[in-house]
DNA sequence: ACATTGACCGGTT
DNA sequence: AAACCGGCCAATG
């Protein structure tokens, strides 16, 4: 049977499993892509029972602040070995390493700062 | 059934 | 930057 929470499950692996090597997502990114972008916390909830038979690349998914997973460690180095940029705080630095699927060039609009 | 917790998020102090 | 708050939803006791 499909519960709306075993579909997520699948989309969530999927979208996972699609992250490029160097580059990190947000749990709240993976809600957006796939459509419940309020379960960001559910997505978390997915991940942390992802059998690691499957292989995915789990590490590269973090929260919002670019905050690795609480209580994981060798995390920090996988991240860094694929050249993930780190910030001093800690943190990955999204700015950096954030993979954007998403690049729309009409929401640049205010964006560039223009100066005489 | 109720309360608490958690690999969260966005906004406000 | 950090702490706090309300919202969200499944898992757990």
């Amino acid at each position: 049977m499909n519960t709306p929470t075993e579909e997520l499950r699948q989309e969530v692996y999927h979208v996972v499993a699609a992250i490029p090597r160097g580059k990190v997502i947000t749990y709240g990114q993976i809600a957006f892509l796939t459509g419940r972008p309020q379960n960001s916390r559910l997505v978390g909830h997915l991940l942390h029972g992802v059998p690691r038979e499957l292989r995915l690349p789990c590490h590269r998914v973090v929260n919002a602040s670019g905050r690795l997973v609480p209580g994981w460690s060798g995390q920090r180095a996988l991240l860094e070995q694929e050249g993930v940029a780190f910030r001093p705080n800690g943190h990955v630095d999204l700015k950096a390493s954030q993979w954007k699927f998403m690049e729309t060039e009409a929401l640049d609009i205010s964006g560039p700062p223009t100066r005489s």
